[in-house]
DNA sequence: GGTTCACATTGAAGTATGTCGATATGTTAT
DNA sequence: ATAACATATCGACATACTTCAATGTGAACC
């Protein structure tokens, strides 16, 4: 029974369904912001480069980049971790490691309304990491 | 000696400086076009996400980042093999093989003139990775 | 021919990563 | 309090990855 229509996370606790739930909640100390201008602009520096590669890492997996779309998918803008086990076809463990690691990255912020955990996007974050890739433009 | 400036490379066979090189050359059979749509429009299905976290898995390492950073942002468009190795600060063969998966992910091309290799970046490739991210609407 | 140079490939070592079963933590209901 | 449930953490295993020294491959030059 994936989706909690009848059983209650829908709406419990503080159910502000509009806004991105924890805001800032899950971007962790110690890992800052966004970073980087777009590649083809400078040579990247070391540290510029580590955080970099630390947030492609992130997104280097298949069963993270399903989760980040079903959740950015979701048609409210956030869904409870009980509707991504099943999807995904991994063990519970595995997805709660894989939503944290989205979150440590700051691609994903967590709420806790009771038992459930909600997850809901950073957009900005997202954007941010785009645009060092896309903005590629050739020096004629 | 890096920049192979009065040694003869830069003016060396095919030196067609103006267009991007080998051109489709370094597209690797397999390693299909570009794929996928943004990650918010719709749940990625499996195949989708592990061709999308592979082209990340490349881009996830820092070394590579600075290669491709290199290349993007030379003067020219392109970049001569001998002048990355010693920016990087890695071995001949760790550069040689971080530009081989480079090149084998669409990001880069290569083209050989006499012993040289040259690599120029496939600007396409990285627009369209940066859309997938980028493209992250929240359905208000 | 042989030598030198640029780059690619191979083999091996150390490290990191994805995965799951078992267990812990915290919340709601009885 | 006790039970049931959702999620997080721990420990362990298998696999993949980064890196380099040694070697192979081809091109240019003597």
């Amino acid at each position: 029974m994936p989706n909690p229509t009848n059983e209650g996370p829908t709406k419990i606790g503080p159910t502000r369904a509009g806004e991105p739930a924890g805001a800032v909640v899950g971007v962790e100390a110690g890992q800052s912001g966004l970073c980087c201008a777009p590649l083809a602009e400078s040579p990247l520096n070391i540290p510029d480069a580590e955080d970099l590669a630390q947030a492609f890492k992130v997104l280097a997996d298949p069963t993270r980049l399903r989760l980040l779309s079903l959740v950015a998918s979701s048609t409210t803008g956030e869904a409870c971790a009980c509707d991504l086990n099943e999807p995904v076809g991994k063990s519970q463990p595995t997805v709660s490691h894989h939503l944290s690691q989205l979150v440590e990255a700051g691609l994903l912020v967590r709420e806790k309304r009771g038992k459930w955990a909600w997850f809901a996007v950073v957009p900005e974050r997202l954007v941010a990491l785009g645009a060092v890739l896309a903005t590629t433009e050739q020096p004629s």
